[in-house]
RNA sequence: GCCGGGGUGGUGAAAUCGGUAAACACAGGGGACUUAAAAUCCCCCGGGCUUCGGCCCUUGCGGGUUCAAUUCCCGCCCUCGGCACCA
């Protein structure tokens, strides 16, 4: 007998895949296919470190659910291609001092073959590069498409900056106000850049997610990034010095419009249009010096939440609207610009931040709400925001605040001084980037024109290759400093313009490959009708949490764009998102300062890929992750080899009925755990099953070990289509609806194993036949002694059956 | 602070329409086979007590509901991930 090998086996089968097209498809296969499948996976971004075991992790998850999907008969498209922009990748090289041109194609080429190697089930033939201008000539398309349609518009906005890198910031890169490179404290500065706007669609975007079946976890993220808010924009006059009415009113966004009469003084964000006018000239130093101070301070340190809060008396005053007073207006830094009006009416009683600032400031609070037990002057030692009754305020005094709300609301709006209003969290898509490593994005400026599009039969804008691509001071991207590539005439009135430098947004990039992959040998189209009606939208999208709100939200946003254009006809672009867990070692997320980082392809080496991906899908549940423990590949290592050993040596004849019960009770668990991304305990049922086959060292025949090879073949491909082959069929377990179906007359036990409690702890276990009558039941489990002992001399109260499960006797 | 996961043996984990807690596997121990090793097969493997029949305790902590709770409810603690003054 030939023992498992499986290095030559791994090769054979890459190799035979690759000479038959296994797993590639003609552009006709594309459009003819029947019951199409598209199973799709976050593709990397091509490190120079190679793959690691997350992306393993990750793929052959998604790769297992593919498989499956081919077992059962469907035509799976499974592509896999590369994010290579971006500013990990321009850092990178710029740390080594290598061209990222030159060091992209290495690290796909070093990607691609590690991913041959794992053997996924991946259509080569079918891939993208974002980096390819191929692509991002048709990632520009999409801007144009997004520009003529008036979706994109360019705006000032702040961003972070640091003076000694000369470069922008993301905020992540921020880490305590300083640079996290060279400790630098950061500025902000403000740039023109472009903008998508996604907040038209942000109702849209949550409404959509009540019916697409996405994780829950992820769901959630979505909804809570959107932020949708119900409430009221109030208007507050401002007054002169005589208490007279200027004209001027300030806008305040509230979702407490029912607090109105506890507003004691109103805020503007520093950045505010009004600061100045409704500054009193006396208090015009300090009110600008606190502007100036707010506007040097980067992102992240202005919205810290845990600093002692900080503002400025304009001196002006304006009118509360519902009790008619005058109230201060000041600037603070804790009322944003980006959010709502810019301004609020402060409720220091029944706003927890409100209130800090009142303390700090010795403004008056005044209470509006009074919970249960309290009155109109029960002293508030802190912002209360629970249930109670409106106090001090007018003829809504006494009103629940559960219905106050909207009353307020109807109110304010019939007087005129206000009306309930929607808010969402979300902010615009900022696409522009400062940088180098992206796809330029297609505009000319012209003196005369303003930002004109680049002709789409112009496109792409090829990214040149400049050898000095590091950023500098003047906070424009490096683009900009290639004169030979940025001057040219404008398409509209041929006069000498300028083109757009910066670059847009990876997350533009990753926003539409979906739609490409099927189309990707299209070079006249982004994507092809008729192949795309036929693909779209994805089956099944497997990825990481982390990209459970950007990436995910911007796909959806440019694929209802596209729609709402007339370019497709669907508008949610994965009709099933599953979240796959995290892979951690030693209890620890894998980093490279930790040390346990595992590298797979040593792992690979000794163990082969069907093991590895067998182990990894073993150690934990796929949603959840798991802990990577090397020994622990022993497993399915050993798992896997008596599972060769048994099926080479499998004999003819009719199988046992215990072992092919349990045969088909295994298929019936796998069948039913594969699709719900089950594996770890799929796995374990083919391990237990093969224990049964194999117990007291008896040999298999093959009608009870074939299922099984069948049903490993997701996880271990090669070595089920090695022993598939050696069954005597004919070539790929993978050509064909070959999933074994189980029977469910062959499933059923004659007996079942009953728990005996008393009091409902455990006494005895005893064996009855499947249907017996419950009076037989209870009557078998009454005579076995260990019952009897603990129930003679006491009274029986009751006898609980659960049928196949348990008998208990309560008694006392 | 808010949102979302999660806390079960030496270890990775299973079982959540309430019904025998620890399936499967790793590590460890014992045995069979072998000249030997590997492979394979069999047995033990949460803690304590035991007259070897069993008994008691055990799913982060404290309460509760129930004949019965890892599972449901209330109140905490810890941990991981995300967000961060969103008015």
């Amino acid at each position: 007998m030939d023992g498992y090998v499986p290095s030559a086996v791994e090769q054979k089968w890459q190799r035979l895949w690759e000479a038959r097209g296994t797993n590639t498809y003609t552009r006709e296969e594309l459009e003819n296919a029947e019951d199409p499948f598209y199973n799709l996976m976050m593709f990397p971004y091509p490190s120079a470190e190679g793959l690691h075991v997350g992306n393993i992790y990750a793929f052959t998850g998604a790769d297992v659910h593919g498989r499956y999907q081919r077992l059962r008969g469907k035509t799976v498209f499974e592509p896999m291609g590369f994010d290579a922009f971006g500013i990990h990748s321009e850092n990178f090289a710029l740390k080594i001092g290598t061209h990222p041109m030159d060091l992209i194609p290495s690290n796909v080429k070093n990607f691609t073959r590690q991913l041959r190697r794992i053997g996924g089930m991946f259509d080569w033939e079918h891939s993208v590069d974002t980096t390819d201008p191929s692509y991002y000539k048709w990632t520009q398309w999409i801007f144009l498409q997004f520009f003529k349609a008036g979706l994109a518009e360019r705006k000032e906005a702040p961003v972070n900056w640091c003076p000694s890198c000369m470069t922008v910031l993301a905020n992540e890169q921020v880490i305590g106000g300083e640079c996290e490179r060279c400790a630098t404290p950061v500025e902000q500065r403000r740039i023109a850049q472009w903008f998508f706007r996604i907040t038209d669609y942000a109702q849209r975007l949550l409404d959509n997610l009540d019916h697409i079946d996405w994780s829950d976890t992820t769901l959630k993220a979505q909804k809570n990034w959107i932020g949708r808010s119900t409430g009221a924009q109030l208007h507050f006059p401002v007054v002169n010095k005589d208490g007279a009415e200027t004209g001027t009113k300030i806008e305040v966004y509230t979702t407490r419009p029912d607090t109105v009469f506890g507003a004691t003084y109103v805020v503007l964000s520093p950045e505010h249009p009004l600061v100045e006018s409704v500054t009193d000239a006396r208090r015009r130093p300090p009110v600008y010096a606190y502007v100036d101070t707010a506007s040097k301070k980067d992102l992240v340190a202005r919205q810290k939440t845990d600093k002692t809060k900080t503002g400025v008396s304009t001196g002006g005053f304006c009118r509360n609207p519902a009790t008619g007073e005058l109230i201060p207006i000041w600037v603070a830094d804790y009322v944003l610009m980006d959010y709502g009006t810019g301004a609020i009416m402060a409720v220091p009683g029944h706003d927890t931040r409100d209130f800090e600032f009142a303390e700090q400031f010795d403004l008056p609070i005044l209470r509006v709400v009074a919970a249960a037990g309290d009155n109109a002057d029960t002293p508030l030692e802190e912002a209360y925001v629970g249930p109670g009754r409106l106090v001090n305020s007018g003829d809504f005094t006494g009103m629940d605040v559960a219905e106050s709300v909207e009353a307020v609301t109807d109110w304010v709006s019939g007087q005129g001084w206000g009306d309930g209003k929607i808010n969402f969290r979300l902010h615009d898509w900022c696409i522009s980037r400062q940088r180098y490593w992206g796809p330029p994005i297609p505009i000319v400026h012209c003196e005369a024109c303003g930002p004109v599009a680049v002709p789409e039969a112009d496109l792409p804008v090829v990214l040149p290759r400049v050898e000095d691509f590091k950023p500098d001071d003047s906070g424009v991207s490096p683009l900009a400093r290639a004169e030979e590539w940025y001057r040219t005439t404008c398409p509209e009135c041929s006069a000498e313009a300028r083109r757009e430098t910066d670059v847009s947004d990876t997350f533009l990039d990753s926003g539409w490959y979906f739609i490409r992959y099927p189309s990707s040998d299209f070079d006249d189209k982004p994507f092809d009708s008729a192949i795309t009606k036929n693909w779209l939208p994805v089956n099944t999208y497997i990825g990481g949490n982390e990209h459970a709100v950007l990436h995910l939200l911007y796909s959806r946003f440019i694929t209802m764009v596209l729609k709402d254009l007339g370019h497709i006809d669907f508008e949610e672009p994965y009709d099933v998102f599953r979240a796959h867990g995290l892979i951690i070692a030693d209890g620890a997320k894998m980093s490279k300062s930790k040390g346990n980082v595992i590298v797979p392809d040593p792992i690979i080496e000794e163990f082969g890929a069907d093991t590895f991906r067998t182990y990894l899908m073993f150690l934990g549940p796929f949603g959840e992750g798991g802990d990577y423990r090397p020994q622990g590949i022993q497993g399915p290592f050993g798992f896997l080899h008596r599972l060769w050993d048994t099926s080479v040596s499998a004999g003819q004849g009719e199988p046992d009925p215990d072992v092919e019960r349990k045969v088909h009770q295994t298929i019936r668990q796998v069948t039913d755990q594969l699709p719900a991304l089950g594996y770890n305990t799929a796995i374990a049922a083919m391990m237990e099953c093969l224990n049964v086959i194999r117990s007291g060292g008896r040999s298999a025949v093959r009608a009870e070990i074939e299922p099984l090879v069948v049903m490993i073949a997701p996880f271990a491909p090669h070595m089920a289509e090695e022993l598939w082959e050696r069954f005597g069929h004919e070539g790929s377990v993978f050509d064909g609806a070959n999933w074994p179906e189980f029977d469910a007359s062959k499933v059923v036990e004659s007996m079942a194993k009953v728990a005996v409690q008393v009091n409902g702890k455990l006494r005895a276990t005893i064996s009855v036949p499947k249907d017996a009558l419950e009076a037989d039941v209870i009557a078998t489990a009454r005579a076995e002694d260990n019952v009897a002992r603990h129930i003679e001399d006491k009274d029986e109260r009751r006898v609980i059956h659960v049928p196949g499960r348990l008998v208990n006797f309560v008694v006392g």
